[in-house]
DNA sequence: GATGTCCAAATGTCCGTATATTCGGTTCGA
DNA sequence: TCGAACCGAATATACGGACATTTGGACATC
Protein backbone atom coordinates (compact mmCIF):
# COMPACT_ATOMS: atom_id res chain seq x y z
CA UNK A 1 0.00 0.00 0.00
CA UNK A 2 1.51 2.84 -0.87
CA UNK A 3 2.38 5.78 1.79
CA UNK A 4 0.08 8.63 0.44
CA UNK A 5 -2.83 5.65 0.56
CA UNK A 6 -1.77 5.00 4.05
CA UNK A 7 -2.22 8.30 4.93
CA UNK A 8 -5.58 8.74 3.51
CA UNK A 9 -7.15 5.58 5.08
CA UNK A 10 -5.44 7.29 8.73
CA UNK A 11 -6.87 10.56 8.19
CA UNK A 12 -9.74 9.23 6.79
CA UNK A 13 -10.64 7.58 9.94
CA UNK A 14 -9.94 10.53 12.08
CA UNK A 15 -12.37 12.23 10.17
CA UNK A 16 -15.26 9.78 10.59
CA UNK A 17 -14.34 10.24 14.51
CA UNK A 18 -14.95 13.54 13.99
CA UNK A 19 -11.49 14.31 15.06
CA UNK A 20 -11.06 17.50 12.55
CA UNK A 21 -14.30 19.11 13.08
CA UNK A 22 -13.15 22.26 14.24
CA UNK A 23 -10.16 22.28 12.09
CA UNK A 24 -8.27 20.72 9.26
CA UNK A 25 -4.38 20.45 9.91
CA UNK A 26 -2.20 22.22 8.07
CA UNK A 27 0.62 20.22 5.39
CA UNK A 28 3.03 21.30 7.35
CA UNK A 29 1.01 19.87 10.46
CA UNK A 30 1.03 16.58 8.28
CA UNK A 31 4.80 15.98 7.22
CA UNK A 32 5.78 16.94 10.95
CA UNK A 33 3.26 14.45 12.71
CA UNK A 34 3.41 11.76 9.75
CA UNK A 35 6.83 12.23 8.79
CA UNK A 36 6.51 12.36 5.39
CA UNK A 37 7.24 14.61 2.82
CA UNK A 38 4.82 17.39 1.80
CA UNK A 39 4.24 16.20 -1.68
CA UNK A 40 3.10 12.55 -0.10
CA UNK A 41 0.86 14.82 2.12
CA UNK A 42 -0.85 16.42 -0.45
CA UNK A 43 -1.70 13.13 -2.62
CA UNK A 44 -3.42 12.02 0.34
CA UNK A 45 -4.98 14.64 0.24
CA UNK A 46 -5.95 15.14 -3.00
CA UNK A 47 -7.57 12.58 -2.59
CA UNK A 48 -9.84 12.85 0.06
CA UNK A 49 -10.57 16.03 -1.81
CA UNK A 50 -11.84 14.56 -4.82
CA UNK A 51 -14.55 12.25 -2.87
CA UNK A 52 -15.64 15.44 -1.77
CA UNK A 53 -14.94 15.23 2.21
CA UNK A 54 -12.51 17.87 2.43
CA UNK A 55 -12.34 21.36 0.66
CA UNK A 56 -9.28 23.45 0.02
CA UNK A 57 -8.75 27.03 0.25
CA UNK A 58 -5.66 28.56 -0.65
CA UNK A 59 -4.66 31.16 1.78
CA UNK A 60 -7.02 29.89 4.59
CA UNK A 61 -6.53 26.04 4.84
CA UNK A 62 -7.91 22.80 4.39
CA UNK A 63 -11.62 22.61 5.76
CA UNK A 64 -13.88 19.18 6.56
CA UNK A 65 -17.14 19.10 4.28
CA UNK A 66 -19.19 17.79 6.80
CA UNK A 67 -22.82 18.87 5.18
CA UNK A 68 -21.90 18.86 1.77
CA UNK A 69 -21.25 14.79 0.96
CA UNK A 70 -23.33 15.19 -1.40
CA UNK A 71 -25.86 12.41 -2.54
CA UNK A 72 -25.17 11.97 -6.58
CA UNK A 73 -26.10 11.62 -9.64
CA UNK A 74 -29.33 12.68 -11.72
CA UNK A 75 -32.18 11.91 -8.89
CA UNK A 76 -30.11 14.71 -6.58
CA UNK A 77 -29.60 16.88 -9.68
CA UNK A 78 -33.30 16.96 -10.08
CA UNK A 79 -33.79 18.05 -6.36
CA UNK A 80 -31.23 20.50 -6.62
CA UNK A 81 -32.10 22.20 -9.76
CA UNK A 82 -35.72 22.89 -7.79
CA UNK A 83 -34.21 24.19 -5.08
CA UNK A 84 -32.15 26.11 -7.68
CA UNK A 85 -35.75 27.44 -9.23
CA UNK A 86 -36.48 28.91 -6.42
CA UNK A 87 -39.71 26.72 -5.93
CA UNK A 88 -40.58 25.41 -1.94
CA UNK A 89 -40.31 21.83 -1.60
CA UNK A 90 -42.36 19.71 0.71
CA UNK A 91 -42.63 16.06 1.37
CA UNK A 92 -45.71 14.01 2.77
CA UNK A 93 -45.00 10.99 4.07
CA UNK A 94 -47.38 7.96 3.00
CA UNK A 95 -45.76 5.33 5.04
CA UNK A 96 -42.61 4.55 7.34
CA UNK A 97 -42.80 1.55 8.31
CA UNK A 98 -41.34 -2.38 8.27
CA UNK A 99 -41.37 -4.67 5.38
CA UNK A 100 -39.97 -7.64 3.74
CA UNK A 101 -39.20 -7.77 0.06
CA UNK A 102 -37.62 -10.34 -1.24
CA UNK A 103 -36.46 -8.89 -4.57
CA UNK A 104 -35.47 -5.75 -2.92
CA UNK A 105 -33.39 -7.57 -0.35
CA UNK A 106 -31.95 -9.01 -3.09
CA UNK A 107 -30.52 -6.03 -4.44
CA UNK A 108 -29.31 -5.10 -1.05
CA UNK A 109 -27.71 -8.13 -0.94
CA UNK A 110 -29.73 -9.33 2.09
CA UNK A 111 -31.52 -12.47 3.09
CA UNK A 112 -34.38 -12.70 0.99
CA UNK A 113 -36.77 -12.44 4.25
CA UNK A 114 -34.24 -9.74 6.24
CA UNK A 115 -36.50 -6.78 7.43
CA UNK A 116 -36.16 -3.25 5.93
CA UNK A 117 -36.92 0.47 6.38
CA UNK A 118 -39.78 1.60 4.03
CA UNK A 119 -40.83 4.81 3.31
CA UNK A 120 -43.04 6.16 0.86
CA UNK A 121 -43.02 9.51 0.08
CA UNK A 122 -44.65 12.32 -2.19
CA UNK A 123 -42.52 14.91 -3.33
CA UNK A 124 -44.08 18.50 -3.64
CA UNK A 125 -42.95 21.61 -5.76
CA UNK A 126 -44.96 25.01 -5.27
CA UNK A 127 -47.56 22.71 -3.54
CA UNK A 128 -47.67 20.66 -7.15
CA UNK A 129 -47.10 17.03 -7.20
CA UNK A 130 -43.67 16.77 -8.45
CA UNK A 131 -42.78 12.28 -7.58
CA UNK A 132 -43.55 9.23 -5.78
CA UNK A 133 -40.54 7.88 -3.88
CA UNK A 134 -40.08 5.23 -2.55
CA UNK A 135 -36.76 3.84 -0.44
CA UNK A 136 -36.19 0.68 0.86
CA UNK A 137 -32.97 0.16 3.38
CA UNK A 138 -31.68 -2.51 5.55
CA UNK A 139 -33.00 -2.67 8.87
CA UNK A 140 -29.45 -3.45 10.28
CA UNK A 141 -28.50 -0.41 9.44
CA UNK A 142 -31.45 1.81 9.14
CA UNK A 143 -33.35 1.00 12.35
CA UNK A 144 -33.22 4.72 13.51
CA UNK A 145 -34.84 5.84 10.59
CA UNK A 146 -38.22 4.39 11.90
CA UNK A 147 -38.80 7.85 14.25
CA UNK A 148 -37.75 10.46 12.35
CA UNK A 149 -39.79 13.09 10.69
CA UNK A 150 -38.97 13.17 6.55
CA UNK A 151 -41.85 15.74 6.31
CA UNK A 152 -38.84 18.19 7.27
CA UNK A 153 -35.39 16.56 6.77
CA UNK A 154 -33.98 14.66 3.77
CA UNK A 155 -33.04 11.40 3.81
CA UNK A 156 -29.48 11.62 3.39
CA UNK A 157 -29.14 13.45 6.13
CA UNK A 158 -30.99 11.46 8.77
CA UNK A 159 -29.45 8.85 7.30
CA UNK A 160 -25.68 10.25 8.08
CA UNK A 161 -27.10 11.88 11.40
CA UNK A 162 -29.17 8.64 13.03
CA UNK A 163 -26.68 5.86 11.35
CA UNK A 164 -23.34 7.79 10.45
CA UNK A 165 -23.83 6.21 6.54
CA UNK A 166 -23.41 8.32 3.45
CA UNK A 167 -23.76 7.06 0.08
CA UNK A 168 -20.75 7.36 -2.29
CA UNK A 169 -21.46 5.75 -4.86
CA UNK A 170 -24.16 3.31 -7.21
CA UNK A 171 -25.91 3.47 -10.36
CA UNK A 172 -29.20 4.82 -11.47
CA UNK A 173 -31.62 3.78 -14.09
CA UNK A 174 -34.38 5.51 -15.94
CA UNK A 175 -37.42 4.43 -17.87
CA UNK A 176 -40.32 5.59 -19.28
CA UNK A 177 -43.76 4.80 -17.60
CA UNK A 178 -47.52 5.43 -17.86
CA UNK A 179 -48.22 5.29 -13.97
CA UNK A 180 -51.69 4.14 -12.76
CA UNK A 181 -54.36 3.45 -9.99
CA UNK A 182 -53.09 5.02 -6.74
CA UNK A 183 -49.63 6.27 -8.35
CA UNK A 184 -51.11 8.20 -10.66
CA UNK A 185 -53.93 9.98 -8.41
CA UNK A 186 -51.12 10.77 -5.76
CA UNK A 187 -49.24 12.63 -8.34
CA UNK A 188 -52.51 13.94 -9.43
CA UNK A 189 -51.56 13.23 -13.71
CA UNK A 190 -54.03 12.53 -16.00
CA UNK A 191 -55.33 9.56 -17.64
CA UNK A 192 -52.43 8.07 -20.09
CA UNK A 193 -49.35 10.47 -18.93
CA UNK A 194 -46.19 9.71 -19.42
CA UNK A 195 -43.63 9.76 -16.53
CA UNK A 196 -40.14 8.71 -15.43
CA UNK A 197 -39.50 5.66 -13.71
CA UNK A 198 -36.29 6.22 -11.54
CA UNK A 199 -34.43 3.64 -10.14
CA UNK A 200 -31.82 3.68 -7.91
CA UNK A 201 -29.17 1.28 -6.02
CA UNK A 202 -26.97 3.47 -3.74
CA UNK A 203 -23.99 2.38 -1.52
CA UNK A 204 -21.75 3.69 1.22
CA UNK A 205 -18.39 1.65 0.73
CA UNK A 206 -19.45 -0.50 -1.58
CA UNK A 207 -21.86 -2.08 0.27
CA UNK A 208 -25.53 -1.16 -1.00
CA UNK A 209 -27.68 0.65 1.65
CA UNK A 210 -30.42 1.77 -0.48
CA UNK A 211 -32.86 0.81 -2.80
CA UNK A 212 -35.22 3.44 -4.23
CA UNK A 213 -37.11 3.69 -6.72
CA UNK A 214 -38.74 7.49 -7.89
CA UNK A 215 -41.87 8.38 -10.50
CA UNK A 216 -41.37 11.62 -11.40
CA UNK A 217 -43.78 13.64 -13.52
CA UNK A 218 -42.46 13.88 -17.16
CA UNK A 219 -44.68 16.84 -17.88
CA UNK A 220 -42.58 19.36 -15.67
CA UNK A 221 -39.01 17.68 -15.66
CA UNK A 222 -36.97 16.31 -18.12
CA UNK A 223 -33.20 15.61 -18.36
CA UNK A 224 -30.81 17.37 -20.58
CA UNK A 225 -27.02 16.39 -21.50
CA UNK A 226 -24.93 19.06 -22.81
CA UNK A 227 -22.19 17.26 -25.11
CA UNK A 228 -18.58 18.73 -25.70
CA UNK A 229 -15.98 16.78 -27.76
CA UNK A 230 -13.53 15.60 -24.92
CA UNK A 231 -15.91 16.53 -22.11
CA UNK A 232 -17.74 13.28 -20.60
CA UNK A 233 -21.43 14.50 -21.24
CA UNK A 234 -23.41 14.83 -17.87
CA UNK A 235 -26.87 14.38 -17.22
CA UNK A 236 -28.48 17.07 -15.59
CA UNK A 237 -32.29 17.45 -14.26
CA UNK A 238 -33.95 20.78 -15.31
CA UNK A 239 -37.61 21.97 -15.18
CA UNK A 240 -39.21 22.98 -18.37
CA UNK B 1 -1.97 31.05 -15.86
CA UNK B 2 0.03 28.08 -14.21
CA UNK B 3 2.68 26.44 -16.08
CA UNK B 4 0.24 23.47 -16.34
CA UNK B 5 -2.49 24.94 -17.51
CA UNK B 6 -0.59 26.17 -20.11
CA UNK B 7 0.90 22.43 -21.24
CA UNK B 8 -2.81 21.05 -21.16
CA UNK B 9 -4.18 23.79 -23.14
CA UNK B 10 -1.22 23.14 -25.52
CA UNK B 11 -1.89 19.12 -25.35
CA UNK B 12 -5.60 19.51 -26.10
CA UNK B 13 -5.07 21.64 -29.13
CA UNK B 14 -2.60 18.92 -30.32
CA UNK B 15 -5.10 16.07 -29.34
CA UNK B 16 -7.37 18.11 -31.14
CA UNK B 17 -5.57 18.45 -34.38
CA UNK B 18 -5.20 14.55 -34.06
CA UNK B 19 -1.78 14.68 -33.15
CA UNK B 20 -1.64 11.64 -31.20
CA UNK B 21 -3.38 9.50 -32.65
CA UNK B 22 -1.36 6.67 -32.74
CA UNK B 23 0.91 6.82 -29.47
CA UNK B 24 1.04 9.81 -26.78
CA UNK B 25 4.34 11.17 -25.85
CA UNK B 26 5.52 9.89 -22.64
CA UNK B 27 6.47 12.08 -19.54
CA UNK B 28 9.92 12.46 -20.39
CA UNK B 29 9.40 13.36 -23.75
CA UNK B 30 7.35 16.21 -22.47
CA UNK B 31 9.81 17.13 -19.87
CA UNK B 32 11.91 17.19 -22.63
CA UNK B 33 9.96 18.84 -25.52
CA UNK B 34 8.48 21.45 -23.11
CA UNK B 35 11.43 21.94 -20.90
CA UNK B 36 9.33 21.62 -17.77
CA UNK B 37 9.76 19.61 -14.73
CA UNK B 38 8.18 16.11 -14.65
CA UNK B 39 5.70 17.45 -12.17
CA UNK B 40 4.64 19.90 -14.09
CA UNK B 41 3.64 17.52 -16.80
CA UNK B 42 1.97 15.05 -14.83
CA UNK B 43 -0.21 17.87 -13.32
CA UNK B 44 -1.33 18.92 -16.87
CA UNK B 45 -1.98 15.05 -18.04
CA UNK B 46 -3.59 14.92 -14.35
CA UNK B 47 -6.70 17.19 -15.16
CA UNK B 48 -6.45 15.93 -19.41
CA UNK B 49 -6.97 12.69 -17.80
CA UNK B 50 -10.24 13.69 -15.04
CA UNK B 51 -11.67 14.80 -18.41
CA UNK B 52 -11.32 11.37 -19.70
CA UNK B 53 -9.51 11.90 -22.90
CA UNK B 54 -6.25 10.33 -21.61
CA UNK B 55 -6.14 6.87 -19.83
CA UNK B 56 -2.31 6.26 -18.67
CA UNK B 57 -1.32 2.93 -17.88
CA UNK B 58 1.86 1.83 -15.74
CA UNK B 59 3.83 0.07 -17.04
CA UNK B 60 2.89 1.09 -20.69
CA UNK B 61 2.45 4.21 -21.62
CA UNK B 62 -0.20 6.95 -21.96
CA UNK B 63 -2.93 6.50 -24.50
CA UNK B 64 -5.52 8.58 -26.08
CA UNK B 65 -8.95 8.09 -25.78
CA UNK B 66 -10.70 8.51 -29.12
CA UNK B 67 -14.16 7.42 -28.18
CA UNK B 68 -14.30 10.51 -26.71
CA UNK B 69 -14.10 12.28 -30.31
CA UNK B 70 -17.17 10.44 -32.02
CA UNK B 71 -20.74 12.11 -31.83
CA UNK B 72 -21.60 12.31 -28.51
CA UNK B 73 -24.43 12.19 -26.02
CA UNK B 74 -26.81 9.65 -24.85
CA UNK B 75 -28.23 9.03 -28.40
CA UNK B 76 -24.84 7.62 -29.66
CA UNK B 77 -24.47 5.35 -26.46
CA UNK B 78 -27.22 3.61 -27.37
CA UNK B 79 -26.35 2.68 -31.28
CA UNK B 80 -23.11 1.95 -30.06
CA UNK B 81 -24.23 -0.37 -27.10
CA UNK B 82 -26.59 -1.90 -29.56
CA UNK B 83 -23.39 -2.37 -31.51
CA UNK B 84 -21.85 -3.75 -28.50
CA UNK B 85 -24.46 -6.65 -27.89
CA UNK B 86 -24.12 -8.38 -30.92
CA UNK B 87 -27.87 -7.26 -32.56
CA UNK B 88 -28.14 -6.46 -36.31
CA UNK B 89 -29.39 -3.09 -36.75
CA UNK B 90 -31.07 -1.59 -40.24
CA UNK B 91 -32.64 1.45 -40.66
CA UNK B 92 -35.85 1.89 -43.17
CA UNK B 93 -35.94 5.48 -44.81
CA UNK B 94 -39.80 6.51 -44.28
CA UNK B 95 -38.85 10.58 -46.38
CA UNK B 96 -36.17 12.13 -47.37
CA UNK B 97 -36.67 15.12 -49.18
CA UNK B 98 -36.34 19.11 -48.93
CA UNK B 99 -39.17 20.46 -45.88
CA UNK B 100 -39.64 23.81 -44.91
CA UNK B 101 -40.46 24.16 -40.55
CA UNK B 102 -40.50 27.31 -38.98
CA UNK B 103 -40.12 26.25 -35.21
CA UNK B 104 -36.69 24.04 -36.87
CA UNK B 105 -35.92 26.75 -38.42
CA UNK B 106 -35.33 28.89 -35.55
CA UNK B 107 -33.61 26.35 -33.91
CA UNK B 108 -31.19 26.26 -36.01
CA UNK B 109 -30.75 29.78 -36.42
CA UNK B 110 -31.93 29.83 -39.78
CA UNK B 111 -34.77 32.14 -41.29
CA UNK B 112 -38.03 30.49 -41.01
CA UNK B 113 -38.28 29.46 -44.24
CA UNK B 114 -35.34 28.18 -45.13
CA UNK B 115 -35.21 24.98 -46.90
CA UNK B 116 -34.26 22.18 -45.08
CA UNK B 117 -33.13 18.28 -45.68
CA UNK B 118 -35.48 15.72 -44.00
CA UNK B 119 -34.43 12.21 -43.28
CA UNK B 120 -36.82 10.18 -41.44
CA UNK B 121 -35.82 6.92 -40.65
CA UNK B 122 -37.23 3.78 -38.42
CA UNK B 123 -34.46 2.15 -36.55
CA UNK B 124 -34.47 -1.37 -36.19
CA UNK B 125 -32.26 -3.91 -33.65
CA UNK B 126 -32.63 -7.70 -34.50
CA UNK B 127 -35.50 -6.69 -37.07
CA UNK B 128 -37.39 -5.20 -34.56
CA UNK B 129 -37.98 -1.86 -34.33
CA UNK B 130 -36.10 0.40 -31.69
CA UNK B 131 -36.72 3.99 -32.38
CA UNK B 132 -38.09 6.52 -35.08
CA UNK B 133 -35.93 9.50 -36.23
CA UNK B 134 -36.47 12.31 -37.21
CA UNK B 135 -33.65 14.75 -38.24
CA UNK B 136 -33.47 18.39 -40.23
CA UNK B 137 -30.36 19.98 -41.31
CA UNK B 138 -30.08 22.84 -43.36
CA UNK B 139 -30.59 22.72 -47.38
CA UNK B 140 -27.58 25.12 -47.24
CA UNK B 141 -24.88 22.95 -45.85
CA UNK B 142 -26.96 19.85 -46.15
CA UNK B 143 -28.50 19.58 -49.64
CA UNK B 144 -25.79 16.65 -51.20
CA UNK B 145 -27.46 14.37 -48.48
CA UNK B 146 -30.77 14.20 -50.72
CA UNK B 147 -29.04 11.44 -53.00
CA UNK B 148 -27.78 9.25 -50.12
CA UNK B 149 -28.55 6.29 -49.40
CA UNK B 150 -29.56 6.03 -45.63
CA UNK B 151 -30.42 2.29 -45.36
CA UNK B 152 -27.19 0.76 -45.07
CA UNK B 153 -24.81 4.82 -43.82
CA UNK B 154 -25.23 6.43 -40.98
CA UNK B 155 -26.13 10.19 -41.15
CA UNK B 156 -22.86 11.36 -39.31
CA UNK B 157 -21.17 9.45 -41.81
CA UNK B 158 -22.38 10.42 -44.92
CA UNK B 159 -22.25 14.89 -43.13
CA UNK B 160 -18.81 14.26 -43.03
CA UNK B 161 -18.18 12.40 -46.12
CA UNK B 162 -20.13 14.62 -48.60
CA UNK B 163 -20.36 17.68 -46.60
CA UNK B 164 -17.18 17.77 -44.03
CA UNK B 165 -19.11 18.20 -41.59
CA UNK B 166 -18.26 16.65 -38.02
CA UNK B 167 -20.61 17.68 -35.22
CA UNK B 168 -18.60 18.36 -31.75
CA UNK B 169 -20.94 20.07 -29.60
CA UNK B 170 -24.88 20.10 -28.62
CA UNK B 171 -26.92 19.21 -25.92
CA UNK B 172 -30.16 16.59 -25.60
CA UNK B 173 -33.10 16.84 -23.94
CA UNK B 174 -35.04 13.34 -22.78
CA UNK B 175 -38.55 13.02 -21.76
CA UNK B 176 -41.14 10.48 -21.29
CA UNK B 177 -44.05 10.34 -23.75
CA UNK B 178 -47.01 8.02 -25.14
CA UNK B 179 -46.72 7.81 -28.75
CA UNK B 180 -49.88 7.52 -30.68
CA UNK B 181 -51.46 6.57 -34.03
CA UNK B 182 -48.71 6.80 -36.78
CA UNK B 183 -45.57 6.69 -34.26
CA UNK B 184 -47.01 4.24 -32.47
CA UNK B 185 -47.52 1.97 -35.03
CA UNK B 186 -44.44 2.25 -36.60
CA UNK B 187 -42.37 0.95 -33.88
CA UNK B 188 -44.99 -1.70 -33.16
CA UNK B 189 -46.08 -0.77 -29.73
CA UNK B 190 -49.08 -1.47 -28.05
CA UNK B 191 -51.47 0.50 -26.98
CA UNK B 192 -50.87 3.23 -23.85
CA UNK B 193 -47.01 2.28 -23.54
CA UNK B 194 -44.83 4.64 -22.86
CA UNK B 195 -41.35 5.82 -24.73
CA UNK B 196 -38.15 8.37 -24.32
CA UNK B 197 -38.61 11.19 -26.93
CA UNK B 198 -35.57 12.62 -27.12
CA UNK B 199 -34.51 15.79 -28.73
CA UNK B 200 -31.33 16.85 -30.13
CA UNK B 201 -29.66 19.72 -31.51
CA UNK B 202 -25.84 19.25 -32.40
CA UNK B 203 -23.63 21.91 -33.72
CA UNK B 204 -20.32 21.99 -35.68
CA UNK B 205 -17.83 24.79 -34.45
CA UNK B 206 -20.84 26.72 -32.46
CA UNK B 207 -22.85 26.33 -35.34
CA UNK B 208 -26.29 24.34 -35.28
CA UNK B 209 -26.53 22.03 -37.92
CA UNK B 210 -29.11 19.28 -36.97
CA UNK B 211 -32.28 19.26 -35.23
CA UNK B 212 -33.13 15.67 -34.32
CA UNK B 213 -36.09 13.72 -32.48
CA UNK B 214 -36.04 10.25 -31.88
CA UNK B 215 -38.52 8.12 -30.13
CA UNK B 216 -37.56 5.18 -28.51
CA UNK B 217 -39.08 2.25 -27.32
CA UNK B 218 -39.43 2.20 -23.50
CA UNK B 219 -39.44 -1.02 -23.34
CA UNK B 220 -36.54 -2.19 -24.45
CA UNK B 221 -33.76 0.32 -23.43
CA UNK B 222 -32.93 2.19 -20.45
CA UNK B 223 -30.45 5.15 -19.88
CA UNK B 224 -28.55 4.17 -16.99
CA UNK B 225 -25.85 6.28 -14.86
CA UNK B 226 -23.64 5.29 -12.42
CA UNK B 227 -21.72 7.56 -10.09
CA UNK B 228 -18.99 7.83 -7.94
CA UNK B 229 -17.59 10.45 -5.31
CA UNK B 230 -15.55 12.55 -7.74
CA UNK B 231 -16.13 11.50 -10.60
CA UNK B 232 -18.45 13.18 -13.14
CA UNK B 233 -21.78 10.55 -13.61
CA UNK B 234 -21.87 9.27 -17.27
CA UNK B 235 -25.21 8.34 -18.86
CA UNK B 236 -25.43 5.35 -20.96
CA UNK B 237 -28.18 3.26 -22.61
CA UNK B 238 -28.30 -0.37 -22.53
CA UNK B 239 -30.48 -2.68 -23.62
CA UNK B 240 -32.48 -4.13 -20.93
C1' DG C 1 6.41 -24.85 -29.32
C1' DA C 2 5.82 -23.78 -24.51
C1' DT C 3 7.90 -21.94 -20.62
C1' DG C 4 10.87 -19.23 -17.84
C1' DT C 5 14.20 -15.29 -17.25
C1' DC C 6 15.95 -11.01 -17.93
C1' DC C 7 15.85 -6.22 -19.51
C1' DA C 8 14.34 -1.77 -21.02
C1' DA C 9 10.68 1.45 -20.87
C1' DA C 10 7.10 3.82 -18.70
C1' DT C 11 4.41 5.26 -14.97
C1' DG C 12 3.91 5.34 -9.79
C1' DT C 13 5.73 6.74 -5.49
C1' DC C 14 8.54 9.60 -2.51
C1' DC C 15 11.71 13.00 -0.86
C1' DG C 16 13.62 17.88 -0.42
C1' DT C 17 13.44 22.67 -1.58
C1' DA C 18 12.08 27.28 -3.27
C1' DT C 19 8.97 30.83 -4.77
C1' DA C 20 4.16 32.77 -5.74
C1' DT C 21 -0.42 33.83 -4.49
C1' DT C 22 -4.20 34.46 -1.60
C1' DC C 23 -6.63 35.18 2.73
C1' DG C 24 -7.40 37.12 7.25
C1' DG C 25 -6.03 39.87 10.61
C1' DT C 26 -3.16 43.66 12.49
C1' DT C 27 -1.14 47.92 12.51
C1' DC C 28 -0.69 52.52 11.42
C1' DG C 29 -1.90 56.97 9.79
C1' DA C 30 -5.19 60.51 8.32
C1' DT D 1 -13.20 55.76 13.11
C1' DC D 2 -12.13 54.30 8.82
C1' DG D 3 -9.25 52.92 5.19
C1' DA D 4 -4.84 51.59 3.42
C1' DA D 5 -0.72 49.20 3.96
C1' DC D 6 1.56 45.50 5.86
C1' DC D 7 2.41 40.79 7.57
C1' DG D 8 2.01 35.98 8.73
C1' DA D 9 -0.11 31.70 7.52
C1' DA D 10 -1.56 28.50 4.34
C1' DT D 11 -2.01 26.56 -0.05
C1' DA D 12 -0.51 26.59 -5.10
C1' DT D 13 3.03 26.13 -8.26
C1' DA D 14 7.44 24.56 -9.76
C1' DC D 15 11.97 22.44 -9.81
C1' DG D 16 15.23 18.72 -8.97
C1' DG D 17 16.36 13.81 -8.07
C1' DA D 18 15.77 8.88 -6.67
C1' DC D 19 13.82 4.42 -6.36
C1' DA D 20 9.75 1.04 -7.03
C1' DT D 21 6.59 -1.42 -9.79
C1' DT D 22 4.51 -2.99 -13.83
C1' DT D 23 4.38 -4.15 -18.65
C1' DG D 24 5.80 -6.25 -22.80
C1' DG D 25 9.14 -8.06 -25.56
C1' DA D 26 13.53 -10.39 -26.42
C1' DC D 27 16.02 -14.21 -25.47
C1' DA D 28 17.32 -18.56 -23.81
C1' DT D 29 16.00 -23.01 -22.21
C1' DC D 30 13.53 -27.31 -21.99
Amino acid sequence: MPLWAQLESALRARLDAGEFDDRFPTDGDLVAEYQVSRHTVREAIRHLNSTGILRRERGRGTVVNRAFDQPLGALYSLFESIEASGAVQRSRVIALREERDAFVAGQLELDRDAPLVYLERVRYADDEPLALDRAWLPMAVAAPLLDSDFEHTALYEQLDARCGLRPNSGWERIAPVVPGGRERELLQMRVGEAAFFLERLSSADGHPIERRTTTIRGDRYRFVSTFEAGVAPALVASAT
